[in-house]
DNA sequence: AAGCACATGTAAACAGTTACATGATTAA
DNA sequence: TTAATCATGTAACTGTTTACATGTGCTT
């Protein structure tokens, strides 16, 4: 299961959308969400037809090929859930996964939401500490010249770890909304 | 020109080094860097020395194949620096160009660094300003119910924000760093 | 009448991951 | 002697982008 099928199962889920509508969506990065272009959304939306994950109806539309509006069967609607509550795939670089299953965590219970957020904690924290530790070695920015390599690696470093401090502070804003103790 | 072409020029003007050696520098996501397999690099070290970005000679190490170490040519500095002081493109999901330029920073003069963070931190404020607004639409979080979508939404663009407000912060600690005001 | 938003698709190229394949050197 | 690390490559597949292709309905 891709990460774009489960992004737009997430979309439908919340009610049906024609696939020009996903695209829209998906097309620009605002909110955190997946980015795809309609040239892979349509045969997507083929492939998950398919698999029985989601269903056509045909509407009146414009254009020389009918409009189709999509939504979950119950299939698709038990492939998120099962995604949803699936343990965490290891941090890595560009698109979140995690991210993308907060944009569902609606359909979730308070203690599954906690659960995911607290996974999240984990993995974040744990590439914190790394970070902290690449950092000792690298030195204090202050001291360091501009055309020295140190330097930049320094910046990116910083990025790096702001990055992770930011995502920590998150999970731990979400747990306290939640109800949860960090 | 690709962005892995640019990391691997970025790797190679720090000194030479094997495949391996930048394989493996690319392999951990740590530092911000771009992240590619040996199965990707290995056949763009090939295209690169084609291009005569860069290139190879011969040391002696194991196994069946020769080692082979490569060093930037003259035309291999030249289009990473070109592309160092290039307009940045619009900020989009996944893998950051910017990111990827400021680990090779210190080629550069400090009001070259500056004019890049600037234009940086034009970006990220447009952004950041996008964020506001649309969430002014979505409501206070404390007072949405766990299973709207909203309160999901809301939880997504809570993380997004913030990412930009880090993202700002950071250009502001490098301005303040480089002595440039922001 | 021109231009834009709606609407759906395909083709070709490029980027990236996973798996296969080989073998020397070094440390436990 | 066994395992890890060094070292380089290819093949097949999956994911993503860019460009091509078509035509309606609404607004200016």
């Amino acid at each position: 299961m891709s990460a774009l099928r489960h992004a737009i199962l997430g979309l439908l889920a919340r009610g049906a959308h024609t696939g020009y509508a996903i695209a829209k969506q998906m097309d620009r990065p605002l909110s955190y969400f997946w980015q795809a272009r309609h040239s892979q959304i349509y045969p997507q939306l083929e492939a998950m037809t398919r698999d029985r994950l989601i269903e056509p109806t045909t509407i009146p539309g414009p254009g020389p090929r009918p409009t189709k509006e999509y939504r979950l069967t119950e299939a698709g609607r038990e492939v998120l859930l099962a995604w949803l509550i699936s343990p965490l795939p290891p941090l890595q670089a560009g698109r979140d996964d995690f991210q993308l299953r907060i944009w569902s965590a609606w359909l979730l219970s308070r203690d599954q939401v906690v659960a995911l957020v607290r996974q999240r904690r984990a993995l974040v924290a744990e590439r914190l500490a790394e970070y902290e530790s690449t950092m000792t070695g690298v030195g204090a920015g202050d001291d360091l010249s501009l055309d020295d390599p140190l330097f930049a690696e320094w910046m990116s470093l910083q990025a790096g770890k702001g990055y992770e401090e930011h995502r920590l502070r998150w999970c731990d804003q979400m747990l306290t909304r939640l109800g949860a103790n960090t």
